[in-house]
DNA sequence: GCCAACGTTGGC
DNA sequence: GCCAACGTTGGC
């Protein structure tokens, strides 16, 4: 069981869009990065992410759980890319933003506060439990 | 809207 | 295989 991080910008695609789509989940797709796109190869059915509102929000709003394992990416023709697929589980009771995570000594080592622009990002167990804890939220 | 940081591309 | 040029991302 792993933690993961997905980056988004809420005009393009937010976590009310996410939550449209129900149990069933959506493709997490339009990703042409290598890093992040082996960070969902390395994905397994299961395993939670925060949903995070990129650009404008720059908060954490939800949690998200990987539905379906790595596979070709729809909205490509090139089949380097993959993607998988996440379903909306809760929202943050709390939304935690980027300001809280930066000010918080224990979250300094998070690939958000230090490789901002990775937008598939793992999260360690700690980090985990302290975020949903600074949300008010079930881990 | 700006621009620094980063990743990718392609000429040499 | 180097590195300049370019495009994109995302915090501010």
């Amino acid at each position: 069981m792993a933690y993961w991080l997905f980056k988004s910008e809420p005009d393009v695609w937010g976590w009310d869009h996410q939550t449209a789509k129900g149990a069933a989940g959506e493709e997490w797709n339009g990703v042409r990065n290598y890093q992040a796109r082996n960070n969902m190869r390395a994905m397994q059915i299961g395993d939670l992410g925060f949903f995070y509102h990129s650009r404008s929000g720059l908060e954490i709003v939800g949690i998200v759980e990987i539905c379906a394992e790595s596979h070709p990416d729809s909205t490509s023709d090139d089949p380097r890319w993959d993607c998988v697929d996440v379903r909306a589980v809760r929202p943050f009771v709390k939304p935690v933003s980027l300001e809280q995570i930066k000010a918080d000594q224990r979250l300094q080592d998070m690939v958000l506060v230090n490789n901002s622009r990775l937008s598939v990002q793992p999260v360690t167990d700690a980090q985990w439990q302290i975020i949903c804890a600074l949300g008010d939220t079930d881990p």
